[in-house]
Order: C-alpha cells, then structure tokens, then sequence
RNA sequence: GCGGGCGUAGCUUAAUGGUAAAGCCCCAGCCUUCCAAGCUGGUCAUGUGGGUCCGAUUCCCAUCGCCCGCUCCA
C-alpha cells in the first residue's frame, strides 16, 4: 500500500483539491493561519458531529454548551493561565539555543510545569551560573525574553474607556464558569459532563507542521464531573471511549496509541494524564498527540470559588490583574458555590473532573492523512481519501453516463431528488472515468450513473469509492440504500 | 528566535542578464454507452519590496511564507 512520507503531499493534494489553504495567500500568506475550503469546510463540519454525537447526543450524562471567547479577566486569573501562561526563555549564545530559564534551574531535569512570570523573572537575575543544556557553556546567555501565550485585545470602542481582555487559550474554562448555570437549569445529576466545541488562541513560540499547530485552533473539550473516589473509574472510561471514537472513524489501529504522563509530568494539579497520539508524516515520522485525557481532580472548581472571593479586589485595583492576589480559599471551601449536593447521598462537595479535550484541526489533519492512498489501476495511479463514510465531505455523486438522450434529464432529477438528504454533487461533464477519479480523490463514497438501461427499467448504477464495483438499484429506492450503505 | 533548504500557471517540472516552455489539471466545443481515451480551442506564473543594470525571473539586499532540525507544546 502507499504510503506518504512527505507532509508536502498532503498540504498539496488539500490545496489541489479544496480541503486547505493558506491563510491570506494573496497577500504572501499570514504564518501559522490556514482556512478550509469546500471540501475541507464540510470535512471538519463531519468531525465536529461525529465527535458531538458520540459524546453529547448518544449519551444521557453529557449536555452542550457554547461560551463565548470573551470572558471576565479574573477567569483567567483564577484558573492560573494569566500568572503561569507565560515563558521566559533565554538564549545560548554559543550554540544559539533558546531553552525556557525555568530548565536552566539545575541539571536535574524537573517538572515541566510553567512557573510564574516572576519567578522565572528571579531566575533569570542568576542567568550567570547557569549551564546551557545543549552546549554545557556557562551564563553566555541572552537577555531574558518573556512570551505571553495567551492572545490580548480590548473591549470598547472608546479607545480611551477599554478593558484589556485575552482570547481564550482553552474552551474549558468557559465550562467551569458556567457549572452553576447548567447544574440549575437543567435536571442533571453528578456524575454528568457538559460538553463543547470552539476556537482558542495561544501564542504559542513556535508552531509546526500545516494545521498540526497553529494559534488559532479548534477544541472539542469535556467536563465530566463526577463524585470523588469515583474518579479512577471515569478516567478510565473516557480513555476507553476517546480512543475506541478514532478507530470507529477508520483511524488505522497501527497508528494509533496512548502515550501516559510520567508522574513528574503532570500538571501539579492533575492526578493522571494520557495522550491519544497518530503517527503523522512529518519529517521525523513521530507520534503526535491528538488529544489529552486528564483527571484534573476538584482544582478548577476550586479555584474559580477563590476567583469569585476576589471580585473586590478586581474593583479596586481598577482590572489590573497583576496588582491582584487570588483570595485564599474558605476552609468550608467544599460547602462553596461551586459544590454539588447529592441528594440521595446527603453529601456536599466540589467535584472531580476528567476531561478529555480534542483538537478539531488535528484530528481533521490525521483522518485526511489517515485515508489517502494510491493503487495502481490499470497502469495508471489512482488517488483516493478512503473516508469513513460519516466523515466524507460529500456522499454521493450524480452522473449522466453521456451528455444526451436524456440522461442528463434523469440525472438531474435524482440528484435534485437527493440532495436534500445526503450531501450530493452533480457532473456531466467529460468521460465518466474522469469524474469518477475526480469523486475517489474528494474521498465520495458513492457514485449514481444513469445510462441507455434507466430509460428501460428505472434503475441506475451505483458505484462504490472502495472497491469500483457497481449494483444495479432502482431508481425509487435509491434513498433506502443509500441510507442503509451510509448507515446515516 | 537560531541553523539549513525552498519559493516560476491550480499541480509537477523547464529555461534565460534580452519574447518565460511543457505535461497534467481546469474551462468551452466535438466525439464518447462505465473507470483520468481522443481531437480543436482557451484561461492561468517568476511570493512581495527595494538596489545594480539600457534591460532582472536570473545578480545583490530586505521582507513574507513553507519544509527540515533545534527549542517548545494541546
């Protein structure tokens, strides 16, 4: 079987085809920005629903909700990315290196957790001593340089009256802060997860590879809260679930695996963390993680009840988060406003939370790599996207065999007939070896053709992407079988 | 940000200090009764900005972007 080796193929074969391109291309292009085009518009529309309906719609514990980007400053102060989400790296000036100076502590590798602007800040005053990890020279280091990872802008027009505000550098938060709104407005009972899909935005140093990384990108995150002590469990459910959804959409099982967090690792407030990583093609053929499953325990909860005691001192320090310090939490901290009472328990507290949390745009990435392939037919090379049929951005295809006596008539029907039920694309043009070759590399499952036989007896062939072979289906049932062969 | 590589049509490649060439794709027409057939015609390019020069796609500088590595990370 082919395989591609080159990240270039595919970043052609998605230009080529109308899948993805570069982001503001006519002006030389914007680094790290890209935009799907019809068909990769459609592809990534299928990722988001399949993921919506394996996690929201075919379960009974999960709800949906939509935050905005925007939120209030001190969600941010709360959940640590506007002290932490920030590197200071230095450079070696010997070998040209850049390491972040909160690994420069010592030769001892340590936890890779971000420290606080400050403290690396501190760091930095000792930068002489200090050994670079490539080279081994000591303290030929650069001036500390600072990266805020997360996006800024203002709210309000009057340039003189705006509030500074930061795009959201996850969607979760967006799911704590509104708990309490869905815990009341609707009937579920712990453990349940609330669900959502959207942008976020991160400075990130460096990106990589196409859409693999860039700084705006797509999440696709749970919250599942759920009683403590039951936690392992649900950790290990998600896992399970998460994995099992990418070989259910066709993901090959070899390129495919978990990768766990070693204990130093972690976050410090996470107990467990797993990655779900595919085997792209870049350069070095590594494992990339796709998605990350992480017990993140009751902290968020937690922190967003000392976010909420800290609102005066918002007003006062006029929104200046760097003059605020995060009130200490209550000691009945799990009587708070974010705990849960069961009532069949009789018992308060703040819930675990395991969170799985997906990227859209990768996931888009590795089921486009995932399905291309080529095969020899004839002496000639095929191309095809072998999506999974609930993935492909279009279902069918209509065709004339030839433009003339009346097929085209016929063909129009049935595709006008269709395409209020699958996503269809009509063609008439050229032989129809061509516009068959044309649907295997759009990845379209299935091809419709009316031929001399229709105008006898109703029936039209249908072709399937895969294997080339054709049945004969009547023209009325044309929608059962498709809906049975689409399994839609 | 550093180092290396690369930017010519939608794609893959030519060529040149003096009219930018071809194949595939695409479009129109003809022909075609099932897998990129054929014929005719057609659209489309030197990433961007400067400099040297009578003249720059070519030489120089800057810039933007992509890939690989370092680094980092969901």
């Amino acid at each position: 079987m082919a395989k591609i080796t080159k990240l270039d193929d595919i970043v052609s074969l998605c230009k080529r085809r109308g899948f993805i391109f570069q982001s503001s291309e006519i002006y030389g292009g914007l680094a790290s920005c890209y935009d799907y085009g019809p068909l990769g518009v459609e592809l990534k529309r299928n990722v988001r629903a399949a993921w919506w309906n394996s996690v929201v719609q075919m379960r009974d514990d999960v709800v949906g909700l939509d935050s905005s980007i925007l939120m209030h400053p001190l969600v941010w102060k709360a959940s640590g990315h506007a002290d932490k989400f920030a590197d200071v790296i230095v450079e070696c000036k010997k070998c040209n290196t850049r390491s972040r100076v909160d690994h420069l502590t010592s030769g001892a590798e340590e936890h890779t957790e971000h420290v606080p602007v400050e403290t690396a800040m501190t760091d930095a005053a000792a930068l002489d001593k200090k050994v670079c990890p490539n080279c081994g020279q000591v303290g030929q280091f650069t001036e500390p340089m600072a990266f805020r990872l997360m996006f800024e802008t203002q709210m309000g027009a009057n340039v003189d009256d705006t509030m500074r505000l930061f795009l959201r550098p996850e969607t979760a938060q967006g799911i704590f802060a509104n708990f309490r709104n869905v815990l009341d407005s609707t009937r579920v009972r712990i453990p349940f997860g609330i669900a959502q899909i959207g942008k976020s935005f991160r400075n990130e140093v460096t990106t990589k590879a196409f859409i693999f990384r860039t700084r705006e990108f797509e999440q696709a995150e749970l919250e599942f809260f759920c009683e403590p002590g039951t936690d392992d469990e649900w950790y290990e459910h998600w896992r399970q679930q998460r994995f099992e959804w990418y070989l259910s959409l066709g993901i090959k099982k070899e390129n495919l695996r978990f990768r766990e967090h070693d204990l130093d690792e972690l976050a410090h407030y996470a107990k467990a963390c797993v990655d779900v990583e595919y085997r792209f093609p870049f350069g070095s053929g590594d494992w990339q993680e796709l998605e990350g499953i992480a017990n993140r325990t009751d902290f968020d909860l937690r922190q967003h009840q000392r976010g909420m005691r800290t609102l005066n001192s918002w007003f006062e320090k006029k929104g200046d988060l760097s003059q605020i310090e995060l009130n200490s939490e209550a000691d009945n901290y799990h009587k708070g406003p974010l705990s849960y009472f069961d009532d069949q328990t009789k018992k308060r507290y703040i819930p675990y939370v395991i969170e799985p949390s997906a990227g859209i745009d990768r996931s888009a990435l590795a089921f486009l790599v995932d399905a291309y392939d080529e095969e020899e037919v004839r002496g000639e090379t095929r191309n095809l996207l072998r999506f999974h049929h609930s993935l492909a951005p279009t279902k069918v295809a209509v065709f004339p065999l030839v433009k003339k006596d009346g097929m085209p008539e016929i063909a129009v029907k049935i595709y006008d007939d269709l395409k209020g039920h699958f996503t269809c694309f009509y063609d008439e043009k050229g032989a129809v070896g061509r516009r068959y070759r044309r649907q295997d590399e759009a990845g379209t499952p299935f091809c419709i053709t009316v031929d001399g036989q229709t105008i006898e007896d109703s029936t039209v062939t249908v072709r399937q992407r895969d294997s080339m072979e054709q049945v004969r289906v009547a023209t009325d049932q044309l929608k059962n079988y498709l809906r049975g062969e689409l399994e839609l």
